[in-house]
DNA sequence: AACAAGAGGTTCGAATTTGAACAACCAGGT
DNA sequence: ACCTGGTTGTTCAAATTCGAACCTCTTGTT
């Protein structure tokens, strides 16, 4: 397999560029959340998540659907807003393995207490900062990006069929 | 403070999509790379620098500015790769307390086996996703979004004088 | 009804990350 | 020569992450 095919220069700077933002946006938000309200990032995803249901209850496996972590990175983050008391834990009912999040009232008033600060950092450390024809082609790029990583067999279609795979062509 | 500025429909949908591609990405390289070459992500960036660099070392701190590690992690990572013999470590001839990593010849084989199969994965989870004009959208806007959350007073000059504050309002 | 296959969550140990505290050292002015 | 302030790299404890092992329970099949 002589042939590789390395990044020229253009490759590179989309590739360093997308791994720079990534990292700084992730640090930087972790940051100002944890200052500001006491969340990781991590957590306060749970809690929109929880806001956004019905009845502020939802599945712990369907909470990690959505969500970027692993199941016991779940387990332990929704052990954690236990113990501040922003979530409760409650046995579901159709099923008796299932588990419900179920978001308290202090919780939905810490999310509610969060979430100007929280948007006002996105919009300063990515959104205002694209114009809007960029917005719109990293919404669609990054988007295709990440559906195309998407474990198979949950949510709504891929749509893609191209997966992605090790063969060395 | 009233007013908080939302995001709409298509600001959320870039805030998304940036943030799964980021995680999604971020976990499949960490794994293609662990699984091929036994090395971290962050191991092979260390790798990759000292590679570029003159005589194959360079100083700790200036490892650190490009990297995306705070300093204690990179002590661990580079004690890591020394562990393995890829790396050793020597001391600064003119700062008694400098450190420099320099880069073993196993190292420098270990790196010409992986690289390969890295950008392959690159590759296939990112820039081949992108269309030419999505690749230099993506480079100038992230680009731009992580110069912004640079630390000040490193490197070549940040040029943009728009910092990023927590003012309110 | 009994069974195999698998889903749902938790628990465990190992690896990694982070910021703060630390010790040693350079540099500039006085 | 002597402080003062800032740098350099490491060490430390605490928090977090991951995957694998593990039980309990559901589901579809026979």
């Amino acid at each position: 397999m002589a042939g590789t095919r390395w990044l020229d220069e253009r490759e590179m700077a989309a590739w360093h560029g997308f791994l720079e933002a990534t990292s700084r946006v992730s640090r930087h938000l972790e940051q100002q959340l944890k200052e500001d309200a006491g969340l990781s990032h991590a957590q306060y995803e749970i809690l929109v998540r929880l806001a956004d249901a019905p009845d502020g209850e939802v599945r712990m496996t369907d909470l990690a659907h959505g969500l970027f972590t692993s199941k016991s990175g779940l387990t332990y983050q929704v052990g954690q807003l236990e113990k501040r008391g922003l979530v409760e834990r409650r046995s579901c009912p159709t099923d008796v393995r299932g588990v419900l999040a179920v978001l308290t009232t202090e919780g939905r008033d810490t999310l509610r207490a969060a979430a100007p600060g929280h948007v006002a950092a996105v919009r300063a450390a990515l959104i205002d900062v694209l114009e809007q024809d960029e917005l719109d082609v990293v919404a669609r790029a990054l988007g295709r990006v990440g559906a195309r990583l998407r474990p198979p067999g949950q949510g709504i279609g891929n749509s893609d069929s191209g997966g992605i795979s090790t063969s060395s062509s």
